[in-house]
DNA sequence: TCTATAGTTCACCATATGGTGAAGTATTGG
DNA sequence: CCAATACTTCACCATATGGTGAACTATAGA
């Protein structure tokens, strides 16, 4: 298929459907900032595929490589899952079905922030 | 079994990738219950590849297709997108860093930790 | 009944994806 | 300097994806 132009949606959501990414992914969540062969270390996979799938992640904006002597630094940069979840909670009144609830809920939180001062 | 969960993630996430795809899915949610044709038709693409597309959103149970005579009406089905939501918002403290987040954030965590029986 | 409509299936194609082994490039440490 | 370490790049492969045209099935309507 011919891709003209990927936009980020596209790129997050691709990135995000191989589970060695995902659980990548994970694994910075839980403690960032890990090099290259740390994270590699839970794959059975060889270092090409590794690097593959950074590639796929660096490009999403997913993460960030820092090079610093011959170790690789990786890290976390998960602001575009922000637009996918955004795009997902468009449907989210289909399995929340007390939305009004859930909205003044939401609104009275949004007051409280605000008389906190923000 | 032990990667259910996980594959249909895969399939959620992979459904969504495709632009064509989130695009008949949004059209559901603005109105729900279009024909097939009716999907098709603001689509350069060949019923074919219209087929292709639904049987995607079919596997990863995003969508549902009932006959009636020859026409087929599809309605969302878009549960699995919550799965990916969750998946989703174990990030979210990253973009928003605000101390009720993050109480949602714990709060999210230990309810998931409950649901796995630890 | 005959024909148009609605959808489906099939064979095929180009490109993308996720993997490999082999070889190359910097750094670091002895 | 030399060897080990930490990636990185390359050529290649199998399979998946998204598209096509052609042919098919089944129902609706004149």
């Amino acid at each position: 298929m011919v891709n003209y132009r990927q936009d980020r949606l596209d790129r997050t959501f691709s990135a995000l459907v191989d589970p060695t990414r995902r659980a990548m992914l994970a694994r910075l969540e839980r403690g960032d900032g890990l090099t290259v062969s740390e994270l590699a270390q839970p794959f059975e996979i060889k270092l090409p595929a590794v690097m593959k799938h950074l590639d796929v992640l660096d490009e999403a904006g997913l993460i960030v490589r820092s090079k610093s002597g011959r170790t690789v630094t990786v890290t976390l940069s998960p602001e575009p899952m922000r637009e996918a979840m955004d795009w997902l909670s468009r449907y989210e009144r289909f399995w929340a079905p007390r939305l009004d609830r859930l909205a003044a809920y939401a609104e009275a939180e949004e007051a409280k922030a605000r008389r906190r001062g923000k």
